[in-house]
DNA sequence: GCGACAG
DNA sequence: ATCTTGTCGC
């Protein structure tokens, strides 16, 4: 696929950090790039919607990445890519993007077609940089990108409603000020079960972001996209 | 210093 | 994330 790219991925990829003080100047550096003004693809669009998500095999060194694309009408698979590549960093919360980017970068590039939307499996501003994975790919790729997270990670939030669609405010109580900040929302995806994180990356706005994931996830939890990517490199993991 | 902590 | 069997339920 043909990459925008904000910022060269190459010459990004060129500099990656060696230790964590260096990958934390690195997201304070890039996250002037972050664009939080554009509502981002309307639900439904005409193009495809990408789900991206990695799995490990630490012991082995190697990391396999999937980018799934659905088109966001039909939410019928219409591609799918994979790559390997080695464990660049270790997790560190707050830093994980360094440990996924790499090999998610290389599986994007293998996609016939540019996505219209990439959706994360992670946060994007809600993190305590304000600079998640999600933002992070966003800026690098000059993609829409949003992060759906399985967990609040350190934020606070009240729990929605019980119905699908029920949203709270995921809440920072952590900033200078100690006034509370909204950095994204918990949304409901299933009647009765625990919702999900949802959080704006680049180029889309935090009610839309929540539209997609809601759409997304018709049937499951997790969006169809998230699902989708989860099972893919789980089994290019197994299959190397 | 201690605990918590996306994947 | 990953280590891991069966088991309860729709």
């Amino acid at each position: 696929m043909d990459i925008p790219g904000i910022i060269s991925c190459d010459d990004e990829l060129r500099h990656w950090p060696a230790d964590e003080a260096r990958a934390r100047a690195v997201q304070d550096r890039l996250r002037a790039h972050v664009r939080l003004d554009e509502p981002g693809p309307e639900p439904g669009f005409e193009g495809t919607v990408v789900g991206v998500d990695v799995a490990y095999d630490d012991a082995r060194d190697v990391v396999a990445a999937a980018a799934v694309a659905l088109d966001a009408r039909t939410l019928a698979v219409v591609d799918e890519a994979t790559a390997v590549g080695p464990v660049s960093f270790p997790y560190v919360p707050g830093l994980l993007a360094f440990r996924e980017i790499p090999t998610v970068l290389d599986a994007l590039a293998r996609l016939a077609r540019t996505p219209g939307l990439v959706v994360c499996d992670g946060y994007g501003l809600a993190h305590p940089r304000r600079f998640g994975l999600a933002s992070h790919l966003g800026v690098l790729t000059g993609l829409p990108t949003i992060g759906v997270a399985k967990n609040p990670f350190t934020f606070r939030y009240v729990p929605p409603g019980p119905e699908r669609g029920d949203t709270s405010p995921l809440l920072d109580d952590g900033t200078p000020r100690g006034e509370p900040e909204e950095v994204g929302r918990a949304l409901r995806t299933q009647r009765g079960v625990k919702p999900v994180f949802v959080s704006v990356g680049h180029r889309v706005d935090l009610d839309r972001a929540c539209a997609h994931t809601l759409r997304l996830a018709t049937s499951y939890r997790l969006p169809e996209t998230t699902r989708a990517a989860d099972s893919l490199c789980r089994r290019a993991l197994a299959g190397i």
